[in-house]
DNA sequence: TATGAATGAGGCTTCATTCAT
DNA sequence: TATGAATGAAGCCTCATTCAT
């Protein structure tokens, strides 16, 4: 729960978690201010300090959240029965890619966190990352069936090699996204793009 | 040059340098207080406007002297003639290493700068990213044997797969930095790493 | 209204209006510091700013809330039907006057601001007097008697000789206020010397 | 003399008094910069202040030297012998107005002397003007023709009236140049201007 | 729960002036 | 005579946070 208290109108719970998502992805910690915060959300600055007890509290409380909820989302449409890491990857990057459309704001504050330079905030947001454990690729991958690499390959080192490659996709998928619109990419090129990467790492890694 | 001047005490333009490296590497350059910065060099306030007519502008002249800093190191090492990919890019990783080792601030600027969120400087970062052209990966790969790789295989996606994986491998190794010292990381267990991933994708991609 | 809000208390928003009047009055718009404004006003400095969104923002609110003060005064005790223009510029003389010991920092503000040389201020300034109708003297001066002139007479031209003694006179005035204190001149002073004035164009203007 | 010593390149004095003159004249004396100065007089800032031992001394003795200036050329070209108020007021009218023309900037300086609000040259300005008799309306007025006058008129408020109403007129000329470059302005415009005020004041004064 | 007035430290930058050379 | 490096106080403004109501 984003709030210590129950007793908050949800309708106003949701404009504060909007504006200080959106006013962090854009400006990231440090610049972001909490005076632009409170007038984008239409609330008082005394109760923005009521809720949370610094800027710094509001960030990780909202980085904590919004995590929560992109797991709940994952999870619901993951299918956990599926063995194959490539076709887990083609799955999780799909999934992302569609939550992006739908909730901008929050993965540009989920991407920006990890972009954060500010000491300030950086330990706590990498002691955090270690706890949370429902997005992470521990538990969607912890399952995968490791027969079907070839003989005699590091497996381990194989996996590592495909993360980063779809990490890279993912990154130029992002970087797209500066120049047009989420809307005008289409999710059928993303995935075209995918399968294109796959053909080729299993050609390489599978028997 | 960094500096407008060339009447300034060589010795007080390496405090400046070493200053501004460590306050920008350690905060990104919004939290980064020019205070600091003055306070480290042992200089007036004063000072730093005369020689660099803002915040910006400091930041900027930094990155451009660093990046050139940077190339003429690795452009004095580096072996043109080799035209393997793999061996390119063993080479690169190394001098890599070496210079983190030599000038970890400087590293470390540097990389900050990728991660750079501030709005305020990441379009000049980029501008001027694309005017280097000394360091850049198209300049140190630019003329690879394509030759070896495999029949059918898509080599461009391959190369980037290569890429994205050592770029992994390098991100891993500066996380190391973070927990022990860089004195503590020889260089040979960081040359044993590359090697069994370049093997890996020797094994994938080459004939 | 000068302040954004009403639950200031109205003391404190005298103190502040009288500190920068003074201050502005004092040093003109450059040179005025909003350090030395808040020292008087004893506010912080953020407390300043919280109210003005900049120094330019206070200097144009004040001028914009001591102009309307101005009028009002003025409407109030001005007599409407007044139709000749000497009368009508005795009136308006006495009146100023009259404010002048009322409110010396307030008309040492407003002499200040038509001296303003700081192009940060004088455009807005300006733009800002064609909108204020209260104060000018088109309004003042719309109704007046032309039919008193003498025949043959260039009346446009003989009404700004008017205007030009009458300021003159009034410049005259006011640097005696350097000297002494605005408490030592009397009242009928000035109007014997106004009407001296009065009689010598009276006599040379009118049938 | 402007500067203490004798030992100057003419040409580099030149340099200084034109810089001078025209920031200050720009910015008026608390917002001029001694930076912007000595950047655009092309000399370094240690030798403005070898000259002149202060940012104030400059500003006064520039307004001694043009005042001088001034002075001069005014004396050299003004018709001596005339001894009618008004053919003296045309004369010195238009000769400002060819001064206007020769040395624009001078003159403008010489204008926000008058509108210096800043107390730390107000008071020395004062004093250095009352000392200044050369370009003084009492020395070019000093031998007027009063049997000219009406009888029973009060010659001395008169002439004040006169005064004001030219000085209104010179006012209203110069804020002309705001809008148009004063090449535009034509000589005999500004005199057809002021020969129709002579003329109602004559009637309205004169025998 | 809710407001927003109030604080003061700290941010970047400009500036006149000095001084070693 | 001439340079420009060096200073540090002062400039305006922003900010997270507190507190009386």
């Amino acid at each position: 729960m984003l709030f210590k208290s129950l007793n908050i109108d949800p309708e106003k719970e949701n404009r504060i978690v909007n504006a200080a998502t959106k006013i962090f992805a854009e400006n990231g910690y440090q610049k972001a201010s909490t005076n632009d915060i409170v007038k984008v959300a239409e609330i008082s600055k005394g109760l923005l300090f009521h809720y949370f007890k610094s800027k710094k509290d509001l960030y990780l409380s909202l980085f904590h959240h919004l995590t929560d909820l992109l797991a709940q989302e994952i999870y619901n449409v993951f299918d956990w029965k599926e063995r194959d890491i490539f076709m887990t990857i083609r799955q999780v990057t799909l999934i992302k890619f569609e939550l992006f459309k739908k909730y901008p704001e929050m993965i540009n504050f989920l991407i920006s966190v990890n972009n954060e330079e500010s000491l300030v905030v950086k330990e706590d947001i990498n002691q955090l990352k270690e706890k949370l454990t429902g997005i992470s690729f521990n538990n969607l991958f912890s399952d995968i069936d490791l027969s079907k690499f070839k003989e005699g390959i590091d497996v381990a080192k194989a996996i590592e090699v495909i993360f980063w490659t779809f990490e890279g996709v993912a990154t130029r998928q992002q970087a797209k996204t500066k120049t047009m619109s989420v809307d005008q990419i289409a999710a059928n090129e993303v995935l075209s793009e995918i399968d294109s990467y796959i053909e080729l790492l299993k050609n390489s890694f599978y028997k």
